[in-house]
DNA sequence: CACTATTTGTCCGTATGTATG
DNA sequence: TCATACATACGGACAAATAGT
């Protein structure tokens, strides 16, 4: 089978002229290089009618043969964004400068607005089960202790947005119905059952999406997806939900206004509105 | 040569099963595989003794042969992820336990301390260039205008953390130099040279490691990133400065604490701290 | 005008990797 | 495990268009 070599004895295979190319990295030669070159072109690196490098050239500065480094130009020709022209060479074919790095156009929701009630929610699951190792610890639990567990996906204009898995502690969980979490946030209902939000935790990460999610948000399977973890504690400090949400990024940006405080080494900003 | 074939007439190839993974992604179905089970089992959603998929339900969710579904677990193996035994299945062999749900824990830098001088800079690209279309609307410069870019690398025990693409007007960027950014942070280089902090814009995302980042970040071509995009502005709200930070989920997690805002609809949270 | 160097287009053959049944 | 198909990557060779002398 022989899963990449190991390189037995550290030995370095001594990769002289490969310019930064990644042959372990299971993406082919010619598209890593049509990638840097698409990369340059989009950032604006050949201006105009320059030229870019030449087969033989790129060929020799990425340690490949002429045909990949051509493979790698050719595939830029197939997707419009050059033209190629014998014993000419290869020139930039439409002024492209885009990639939205800055996100916020599109129809890109923001946090707050969102949490409103323009989107449509469906439950996916709504049950007791004995809470993953992770959950409990957040949640403080002794070990045989059920939880109630609610995956749900909200929608806005009928397109996936998030894709959340809540778990609640038993006792608080009987305070509401599955019907009512397709209508009201969960914090609201375990207001409405006397809980009294103190404050939360919060960790924001990134993850992929699995069959399941993907299906669920209408992604491809290896999707990237934002990850909010929340651990929510009432006012005596006792943990009263955990909740994982799987954001689209395409769908969702968590924006946020931050200001300087000045005078700390290590603190540099703090999060205002 | 054929380079995709274009889809001639519109003809969609049919794919019923195949459960979207991507094969336009150039890269090998059993390794899109391998990382999204990586990506589980890091995530601890195999918790314990529970087993992983057959290769039989694997190639039927994901729509491809045994062998295939076979080779993504054996690859599992070889990293020394999973222990396979003929006959009972396959389970998780080591307690990774990284990438814990709740963050804290483990390896994991959270965002303050890590501005610290405690990590390693490298420097991968010092240059001025003409800024991409987002970056110049982001900083509200004139069409021609040059800006200083700064490609790095922050390293932390000699593990990648984060890949950091920079943007900085030419005549603030005139003001520090290359050996500069490898010892201070970018904000304190500014200060340096007279410019006043004010605020900054958000946006926090989720991406995929394209080649180039994967090499810099030690992680597989497709792994899930944290993506920060900050907008700097100083004390009369001119932009001084666009970056795009994109950090290993497994070595930094984005933490805040919230407090709960009664009496609003609409805003439930405040962030402190 | 030929002559040449450069550069792309096209073809061959071969070896290895990927994916299927 | 085997046979098969296709993709990737290599090196070599030659043809054809372009630009300069």
């Amino acid at each position: 089978m022989r899963l990449r070599p190991k390189s037995s004895l550290g030995v370095r295979p001594s990769k002289r002229a490969t310019l930064r190319l990644d042959p372990g990295l299971r993406t082919p030669l010619y598209h890593q290089i049509y990638i840097l070159l698409r990369e340059q072109i989009m950032s604006g690196a050949y201006g105009d009618d320059a030229l870019l490098p030449t087969e033989f050239s790129l060929a020799r500065t990425y340690g490949v043969s002429r045909i990949t480094a051509k493979r790698a130009l050719d595939e830029l020709k197939a997707e419009g964004l050059v033209e190629r022209r014998r014993g000419r060479g290869t020139s930039v074919a439409k002024r492209v400068e885009s990639r939205p790095v800055d996100a916020n156009l599109s129809g890109l929701i923001e946090n707050l607005l969102m949490m409103g009630l323009e989107t449509a929610v469906e439950i996916l699951a709504f049950d007791y089960v004995a809470p993953p190792e992770a959950v409990r610890a957040a949640l403080s639990l002794a070990d045989a202790v059920e939880v109630q567990r609610a995956v749900r996906v909200r929608r806005l204009d009928g397109v996936p947005l998030s894709y959340t898995v809540s778990h609640v502690p038993a006792e608080l969980g009987r305070s509401y119905q599955r019907a009512d979490l397709a209508k009201a946030p969960l914090l609201a209902l375990l207001e409405r059952a006397g809980v009294l939000i103190g404050s939360a935790d919060q960790t924001i990460s990134a993850t992929l999406a699995g069959p399941e999610v993907a299906t669920a948000l209408e992604v491809q399977v290896g999707s990237p997806l934002l990850a909010i973890t929340r651990t929510v504690f009432d006012q005596n400090g006792r943990p009263v939900e955990h909740i994982v949400i799987l954001y689209r990024p395409d769908r969702y940006a968590y924006r946020m206004k931050l200001a300087r405080v000045q005078g700390s080494a290590t603190k540099l900003w703090s999060p205002t509105s």
